[in-house]
DNA sequence: CGGCCGTTTGAGCCACATCAACCGGGGTGG
DNA sequence: CCACCCCGGTTGATGTGGCTCAAACGGCCG
């Protein structure tokens, strides 16, 4: 496999050149071997494109990051590179300056679909940001079956709690390809005493996901099973379409047996729930592309608050009045 | 009600007077309006611990805990005293020199059974941390159903989380008569800022709550209400017995329509399993005490791992390690 | 004494699980 | 190139855990 290679010693011109290459390769195979090229192009490009960022942000503040965003649009990279700004500064409202300091101990790491990210019960020594892909967190019961009790989207971090209580007893792994920032615990330590606005920053995401998870438990406890599941695709929904226009279509390639997982069904009973809403002509789910047809309906019988997830604003009021 | 006496002005010595005055007068009274006195007597004494506990501990730090439980314990109020140091020492391990900054702007409050500490969709004004009795935040769906997402006992901080996201959608009440030390947002927003340690603190909380609701979430998804129900009774027992000798009897006035908001059932299918384990001599549940017959055959049933909550050492090792 | 609240017990029902078979597509091996 | 298989989705038949409704019981308080 491809996951390290020596990125960390060359320069962003380089990394760019490296990529065109594969790209160049890609075009001339077929099927699993061009998956994997363009893959990594995908990887080396995003990674120059960090290191220009990085270099261009250092004294900075917020208004770079229209030069940034200009500067690797020309470079044709815009996706990757908006997804990894999306990264750091949606939720976690960083200053600047700590956003580049963590990045600049941060590693880049790609994992394929399905590989473990974090071990279950494993003692925290890395600490980890989604840049693109999905992942999920699962904990497994002796009789077999699982339950995944988040699913993180390009921007959450993965494992914030664990940084604080040492370790914890649930598995994270990737749902599709991901590309993970990861940040030593040891070092992340360092930054933390110098920079409060990251421990906070941490602790808010910690509180986040403790929220989505009240609202996931209220869900598995009393809901029914189409309103659950309506309420899932009503919050991944919103979760990626942050600081973006609605759009009622995006790609979310869950299979069924995973979604049972998270809402506590079978998958059989998943399917039927879900033919019913597609019937209903609420939402489409299949080829690994969500589809709301009809929001409002949807809401209803989700008895879904966008509000919920809009923390964003009141926390980041909150920080600057702490601040 | 008495829930304000103007106890900032009185001197612990005049605190205790008070006490002992009500309690004098209780003794003549009966039903209701005698429990009222009491209640209020123990109120005052608290307090006055609390007081005296301040003025002890002001420079020095870890070894005169001894003294001060001597001291109080000479006034008779020992439980009370060391419950409410247990509240502030257990799990959020936060230096002396912090508790007692923490401790010297907070506000002693008691709430009656049943009674709102904190309302659904309230800017979170203040941060609460449990002394005595016990709590529970509840978020409640339009249909009137209700679910029960965290329980709170002696020594838990009942909102860390709302600190940082600002606001939240679940209620929390006492569900049995409850003493609450309150700190006001800003203030201790103020405090965080010179103090890493108590902002370390609270997100340990934060972690150490999400933690659970994780296990709760995997339970009410996966595992048959049987299980379910014993996992709740371990982890209450265990929660409240950090630190002391193993018992096997302790208080849980729990109805069981509380349980069944905690379970996800309804309550009278949460009567129908807890017979069921009362019959195999496991555990047995009424009259608002809480007996462990066979504690290893039920953590077996509950798939219990006793050491899910034993985080507190890990933690203080994490924390430690950072400073 | 009568109301109220929590517990207990029974009967019937429904949402969802389980088991089993089939289908369609993409990748793999011959 | 086909044969195959594995995986994910789909569909049906059947079983069951837990819900709902309803009524009786017991203790507490006014």
């Amino acid at each position: 496999m491809l996951h390290r290679l020596s990125i960390q010693n060359r320069s962003p011109r380089e990394l760019r050149q490296l990529a065109s290459e594969r790209r160049g390769l890609a075009s001339s195979k077929e099927g699993r071997l061009k998956a994997l090229l363009i893959m990594e192009a995908e990887l080396l490009e995003f990674h120059a494109g960090m290191r220009i960022w990085l270099e261009h942000t250092a004294p900075l503040d917020p208004g770079d990051l229209q030069v940034v965003q200009e500067q690797t649009q020309a470079t044709a990279q815009l996706s990757l590179a908006r997804l990894f700004l999306a990264a750091l500064s949606r939720r976690m409202a960083l200053p600047a300056a700590d956003q580049h300091a963590l990045l600049s101990v941060a590693q880049l790491r790609h994992f394929a679909k399905g590989e473990t990210i974090v071990d279950e019960g494993e003692q925290a020594g890395s600490f980890h940001m989604l840049c693109h892909g999905a992942a999920r967190a699962t904990r497994t019961l002796e009789n077999g079956s699982q339950q995944i009790v988040s699913v993180f989207l390009p921007g959450d971090t993965l494992n914030p709690g664990d940084l604080i209580l040492g370790r914890s007893r649930i598995a994270i792994s990737a749902f599709m390809p991901a590309l993970v920032l990861s940040v030593s615990a040891a070092e992340l330590r360092l930054f933390m005493e110098q920079r409060p606005a990251l421990t906070r920053a941490l602790w808010r995401e910690t509180a986040f996901q403790a929220a989505i998870q009240r609202e996931w438990l209220t869900g598995v406890g009393r809901k029914t099973a189409e309103s659950r599941l309506a309420h899932f695709l009503c919050e991944v929904a919103c979760r990626m379409q942050i600081g973006e226009q609605e759009c009622n279509a995006l790609e979310l390639p869950l299979t069924q047996r995973d979604l049972a997982d998270i809402l506590g069904l079978s998958c059989v009973h998943v399917n039927r729930v879900l033919q019913h809403l597609r019937s209903r002509k609420l939402v489409d789910l299949s080829k690994g592309q969500l589809i709301i047809w009809n929001r409002e309906e949807l809401y209803e019988v989700a008895e879904f608050d966008p509000e919920y997830l809009g923390f964003s604003d009141a926390a980041q009021r909150a920080d600057r009045g702490a601040s």
